[in-house]
RNA sequence: GGCGGCAUAGCCAAGUGGUAAGGCGACGGAUUGCAAAUCCGUUAUUCCCCGGUUCGAUCCCGGGUGCCGCCUCCA
């Protein structure tokens, strides 16, 4: 079984091969850093976590790169050189730099929070400007692009090829309809890989003039070609990502090497609030920080957005991430079931019972990777481990080979279940026990008055036939 | 207006041209000093609607409806 994705480019599912055997360049559109990341962001940079945690799984090395666009979003296309950093600065009254740095920083607080394995490299858009300006010299020179005043832009015209990533043709591009054409562009889908603006705070000194800075999608031909190479395997980004920006990217990129670009496309579907599209009107672009305040984990907030395979749209409402947190709870008591069955508690009498079903479990949790990352199909094959763990059928080398794979493949995938050895402190121990023999003298009220004041710390206690089982909460 | 995705039980979510995984929740029972956990049982006869192809469709085709995305620098 070889890994299979599904390619924006083809619009089909295709097997997986890096151009280097043995390594994945891999190129993840990252925030905006103006404001908040929202859930639904997390929801595409925790898909790009994902895939490279199963290819790492699978044994390649990766080379990930996330940007930092930290400059150079228009607000608009009309005449007024604002991008949304500098608007968010001008609303605080703040330093635009300041701004995006802050920002900056939050956002790689949350993903930590969340479990994201951190990319080889977050390269920040203001600090390729000389990279992004070779790249526009360089298609000036090719004459793919034309100076305008102090702008320059792409010539669409010039590359066949544009749309055939969104499947919009030149020609159908409504363009015009809801934005007015600026004068100098020679075709209305033409654009802008430089502009100019005096009023713009953050703008670099070229030969285009003195207060240019570029357009939005050079950055990111820019930084991948700097980090990763001209070609690289995958690219990804949001479904809105699409167009225009990755059509760009690759009109850009593929313009200026003279070759491909990036091998797989692959886009997350928008994650929807109570049945809709967040919005700022409803107050349903929740931050991790609403998570929290909520009382969940970022990690119950991890499962619950890998609940659906990438592709399908999501749902997010506060009743589901309940649901998450149940189901991410029976995970981590799977894997304190799959612990104790190793040392045989809970076990089947025959150390060898069960080894056929783990490795149907397991063949289940890779084909199900496999097949474009759906991760539902392969929590639904940890769910039989559970049951056979449950009903005792998983003997103690079924349970440790059970748990080798918990912890070294599924949850280094899924990455927020608990699945390490946990120890209690000494004063805890000791309330268990006072509360064994307060049971065994029938003192029922000093027993569950200890069993409260357990609970009230976090620890859950099971009493079972063959005795107390502790877990937290 | 153009292009694209999705629609499966109370909820979440897989899936297949041959009659529907798994989970959460709920209900009934067992177990327990009481709980919790666990076990047993119950929980989809239009798989959005209407046509068509087929011996047979939830799955294929056509037409609707709904939600979502892009065509505006929102993942």
């Amino acid at each position: 079984m070889t890994f299979v994705v599904y390619n924006t480019l083809t619009r089909h599912k295709e097997p997986f091969r890096p151009l280097e055997s043995g390594v994945v360049r891999m190129y993840n559109c990252g925030p905006t850093v103006y404001g908040r990341a929202h859930i639904g962001n997390f929801r595409a940079y925790i898909f790009a976590d994902t895939l490279r945690r199963w290819l790492e799984c699978s044994g390649v090395t990766v080379k990930q790169v996330m940007n930092i666009t930290d400059v150079g979003h228009l607000l608009d296309d009309a005449d007024e050189g604002e991008d949304k950093i500098e608007s968010q600065a001008k609303k605080e009254n703040r330093d635009p730099w300041e701004i995006s740095r802050h920002w900056t920083r939050l956002f790689m607080e949350d993903i930590h929070k969340l479990g994201i394995e951190p990319a080889m490299v977050y390269p920040k858009a203001s600090e390729h400007i000389p990279e992004m300006v070779e790249m526009i010299e360089g298609l000036l020179q090719k004459g793919y692009a034309y100076q305008a005043g102090e702008d320059v832009y792409f010539e669409v015209a010039r590359f066949p090829r544009y749309g055939r990533l969104s499947g919009n043709t030149v020609s159908e591009l409504d363009a015009g309809a809801r934005i007015e054409v600026r004068e100098e562009k020679r075709h209305p889908a033409d654009f802008a890989l430089w502009k100019s603006d005096a009023r713009h705070i953050m703008k670099w000194p070229t030969r285009f003039g003195e207060h240019g800075f570029p357009g939005w999608h050079i950055e990111c031909s820019a930084m991948a070609r700097k980090h990763l190479g001209d070609r690289i395997d995958i690219h990804t980004g949001g479904e809105d990502n699409v167009f225009p920006h990755h059509e760009c990217e690759i009109a850009q990129t593929e313009c200026f090497t003279g070759a491909p670009f990036a091998n797989y496309w692959m886009h997350t579907k928008f994650l929807q609030v109570d049945g809709g599209k967040m919005s700022k009107r409803l107050g349903n672009c929740y931050s991790i920080d609403d998570v929290v305040a909520k009382g969940y984990e970022p990690r119950a907030l991890r499962f619950c957005l890998l609940r659906g395979q990438y592709r399908t749209p999501l749902n997010f409402t506060w009743a589901i991430m309940d649901e998450s947190k149940s189901v991410l709870e029976n995970l981590d008591d799977l894997a304190a079931r799959l612990r104790r069955a190793m040392t045989g508690h809970g076990a089947a009498a025959s150390s060898e019972a069960g080894l056929e079903l783990v490795e149907e479990c397991q063949a289940e949790f890779t084909e199900a990777m496999d097949d474009d990352l759906n991760t539902p199909r392969a929590v639904a094959a940890l769910m039989q481990l559970r049951t056979a763990v449950l009903e005792e059928r998983l003997g103690a080398s079924a349970a440790a080979a059970a748990n080798q794979f918990l912890v070294h493949t599924a949850n280094k995938v899924l990455g927020c279940v608990r699945v390490e050895e946990e120890s209690l402190d000494a004063e805890i121990e000791r309330a268990i026990a006072a509360r064994q023999d307060a049971r065994k003298r029938k003192d029922f009220q000093a027993s569950d008055r200890i069993r409260d004041e357990l609970l009230a710390k976090g620890i859950v206690l099971e009493d079972t036939p063959k005795g107390v089982i502790w877990k937290r909460k």
